[in-house]
DNA sequence: GTAACTGCAAAATATTTGCATCCTT
DNA sequence: AAGGATGCAAATATTTTGCAGTTAC
């Protein structure tokens, strides 16, 4: 059976292994982002802490997967939508941060809002953070 | 002479050093965000690593400075505006970072549109980023 | 004089790189 | 079989902590 997961690999050149099919499991498991950390605590301290700094640098490369900018240290990641391709992507959501339980969730319904920039600055990407708290934490 | 430096310091109860001086010099002088590995540099190697850590920390609590988040690694520090007191910001303008200079400039005139948060989230901040490049750049 | 700040040393963390081995195709 | 992926070891880089000496008030 061709699972999602080896499309999803297959699809973008690579190989099908083992870390690369228990971390994307671990991002459709958990619908919010996961930073280094998180992956290497959930999957069990199963892969080498380099195999997963590897994995994430590959999969952020081919698109499968995009940076959450936090203000606290940890770089966030998330699995990107269909739509995403190689360099180019459609991540016009807006991403909520609990301050409660930490997590980070994407808000695929809440789109950005346009802003006019003052002249001379010309954009290319917007991002949107909320922090506040989350639904599960209320 | 007092000056507008000293006072900041004083308002905060900070005792007026060197090093805090010249970091927030630094700041004044650089209309946008400066990362610690900048600070470094440009005081020209002046200080220990550890101060410009503790300086960063003691300016953040008293809501001197605040932080921006980035995509890539590097957390970004900026002045807050006067109306910025302890534990309670006013950051509501939008951050552009510069893909070309890589220089990270607050647009204080360019507020943060509202949005509206599914049912069940409570936001407490927003934060909103733009990519692209800059007036200098183009 | 006292409390706060700094610099040095060192510990704790986090990230990157090289290389031999193993797995996918 | 060949190329890519992994794990281990080790090199770098980043951040935190303790403490003694120094400075601001």
């Amino acid at each position: 059976m061709e699972t999602q997961i080896d499309n999803l690999l297959k699809r973008n050149q690579l190989s099908v292994t083992g870390s690369r099919k228990k971390i994307l499991e671990l991002f459709l498991a958990s619908r919010g982002a996961l930073a280094h950390g998180d992956i290497e605590k959930k999957t069990g301290e199963k892969f080498d802490r380099v195999t997963v700094y590897r994995t994430l640098q590959v999969f952020l490369e081919k698109g499968i997967i995009h940076t959450i900018p936090t203000a606290d240290n940890s770089i966030r990641y998330a699995l990107c939508k269909d739509e995403c391709s190689e360099g180019h992507h459609h991540d016009n959501h807006v991403h909520f941060i609990c301050t409660t339980c930490g997590n980070t969730t994407c808000l695929a319904d809440v789109t950005i809002p346009e802003v006019k920039l003052p002249v001379g600055f010309k954009a290319t990407e917007f991002q949107m953070l909320v922090n506040g708290v989350c639904m599960e934490c209320q």
